[in-house]
DNA sequence: TTATTAATTCAACTTGATTGAATTAAATCG
DNA sequence: CGATTTAATTCAATCAAGTTGAATTAATAA
């Protein structure tokens, strides 16, 4: 239901297109921000004191540029909160922390073996506690935990491969709060993936974008009118198992011929010819039989990109695509200039500033550098739903 | 760029909270509409003064309901406004006028053929003089048009059999303002029908769902969030030119196995052998070739709407997916009966109220009453951009 | 020096939501 | 049948936060 607002709601709301513009831009006076914000000098004014005074931002040295009185800049204070990113995968945990400014302060990972919930958590828990002992570490803001979805979808969870058992959101959310004491948020590692291009990567400021990420599974990471959409249930995104090819290969899904069948790990694995549960290194790929399975793998995966490519065109008609994959780079590498020519769509235009397809830049940390973001900007960005008095 | 807001926004936002409220309900007291909006009972009062002076909402006689003083009912008031919407299509142009309350008013039709701009903006000036006649008509809030898109797009807007030619949104808009003196909206066909289902169909309280259009092309109208989502460059939902068949039939668009060659009145068509601007009877279904080459559609579009189908539950995981046709009621009756089983998908739940894929029951006139519902839902619908001081 | 300019702050004001008490009109209790 | 309870609504004072126009500050240009 969307409800009213008020006084109140309206400041929460404007000092978070200040802490965002800060955010986008790195460095702003106030004049500018006044500017940018469409709110009156005084307003900014009053409310950068508040930001100040509670460790949000700091100030730096007046710059003299030109007449007038010089003005003050401003910027996200690193040390006014740091957020910690998990990235749970079948094979190992990924832990960072960031700080609110999207600047990496720490990171660690183990090794695992498909873990569910209870074999996580101890864990987590102990990476969290190392963190911790850091004396520069800034007040923590919360924990964000990606792994691959669907969740809560019969038949198709834990069932699959690329699935993980135990983490059925809204209990498994309230365990790691109390665990941890702080607050937690959960989401499918694509989604996290595509805020952790927004805070480190190529898609600081774009509006309306999509972020595929080649995982073990295949997903979408959907980032409209300026945050993330994820559906009715949190399942938003979950491209992997649409049919692209009815009666084709079938899936553990229960459908034939689902996308993630042609573009993801596992099916990279499979034409390798090594178990779903094999743990890539470049060694596989030296191989003769690795080689040419990898390249088999491409040969189908490219034809399958277009095809994915021209479908999130058409339906969202985006500024760009982003690709990142937790597969070696040159593999990744080679499927991307492969794709060109893409299938002709809406988003061929004459004035395009940025290309229709590009490739994240957040690294194999993406994922948990991710989870980290979603936490900052939960707490930086202004969104609709912070306005309303309920959700 | 989000902007701030402040106290008079906060007041837009909260008569829009209302309004909505009582679309949605019909009819609600005072009190109904202090829980259901989280205002508090003083400034729904306030605000209904407002909107009852205004015009925009009629009180109720009090109605005695158990102990306590008797509440007042309102609900939107008919005679507060009404809106026209426009459908052009490729062989005629309907009107038609809504009030507020979502009540048909009156309708008109003139048959063209492929109507340009400048084709059509006499027959429409002399629609809305007919309509301005009628003594009871409310004061109007501006003009919707749909039109089968996409827009703006080199390649693909006027060149194929479905575009029509001189719509290029931006001084289109300008033109038939100047014209009409009244607000105009254009938005793409299956937008509006969307919008249309939304204010008289099945999707009146549904926040996230998605409409396929089967015009003389294939588009789909995207909710989400409890607002229509248009994309970066308004085409968002063009669903028709997405590649399900790579390698399939050629498209005028330059792709090749576009879905829309398969879902749509212009494949119908060829299956029928009859020519692309051909319009289309009852008459045609009863020749042997008609009736066998129906049935050939059928069959081929089934598959090809079970893909698309498995695509939009997968990418936006709604709450239900609303289906409607330009196309005889018989005909896709039997095409949503034949869907049967639908493909796996993260939509599949036990606990569904809604089902997958739905009817729309705004009949052949959707569109057009979309259109109009497009002008009514943006002055009544709490938006986030209607808080932004600046967008 | 003096005038001009841009950034910022001061202080009074305005909008609009909130709060707690008061009023109204019904149902129920004794 | 009058007193009590209850729910809806309004009154009047208050509060939160943004706005406005004037004042202040600190620089450059004339």
């Amino acid at each position: 239901m969307t409800t009213g607002t008020n006084a109140e709601y309206t400041r929460r709301h404007n000092r978070r297109v200040i802490t965002d513009a800060l955010r986008q831009a790195g460095r702003l006076t106030r004049a500018e921000l006044t500017r940018r914000t469409a709110l009156t000098a005084q307003t900014v004014s009053n409310i950068m004191v508040e930001l100040v005074a509670e460790g949000w931002v700091k100030e730096h040295p007046p710059e003299k540029a030109g007449r007038g009185q010089p003005p003050t800049p401003y910027s996200l204070n690193p040390a006014g909160g740091a957020a910690i990113g998990f990235h749970i995968e079948q094979h190992q945990i990924i832990a960072v922390v960031i700080d609110i400014a999207g600047e990496p302060l720490d990171r660690a990972h183990q090794a695992v073996h498909y873990p569910t919930l209870d074999d996580a958590l101890p864990r987590m828990l102990e990476m969290i506690r190392r963190f911790r002992l850091r004396a520069d570490l800034p007040p923590l803001l919360g924990v964000g935990i990606a792994l691959p979805g669907p969740f809560g979808v019969e038949g198709m969870t834990a069932a699959g491969p690329t699935g993980l058992a135990g983490w059925g959101t809204r209990e498994a959310i309230e365990r790691v709060r109390t665990a941890t004491g702080l607050p937690v948020l959960i989401e499918n590692d694509a989604a996290a993936a595509c805020m952790g291009e927004r805070l480190f990567g190529v898609a600081g400021e774009l509006h309306h974008f999509v972020h595929l990420l080649i995982g073990s599974g295949l997903g979408a990471g959907i980032h409209l009118d300026n945050h993330l959409y994820t559906g009715h249930r949190n399942n938003a995104g979950e491209i992997g198992h649409m049919v692209v090819v009815p009666d084709g290969k079938p899936c553990h899904c229960g459908n034939r011929g689902c996308l993630e069948r042609h573009v993801s790990i596992s099916a990279l694995l499979e034409y390798m010819g090594l178990s779903a549960d094999h743990i890539l290194t470049e060694e596989d790929f030296r191989s003769p039989a690795g080689e040419r399975g990898a390249r088999q793998w491409l040969e189908e995966a490219m034809p399958a990109m277009r095809q994915a490519i021209s479908i999130l065109e058409s339906l969202f008609d985006p500024q760009s695509i982003v690709i990142s994959g937790l597969l070696p780079e040159r593999l990744l590498g080679e499927l991307l200039e492969g794709l060109a020519p893409l299938h002709h769509s809406i988003s061929q235009r004459a004035e395009r500033a940025l290309p229709r397809v590009q490739a994240g830049t957040a690294g194999l940390d993406s994922v948990a550098l991710g989870a980290g973001a979603l936490v900052v900007l939960s707490q930086i960005t202004p969104q609709y739903s912070t306005l309303l008095k309920a959700d």
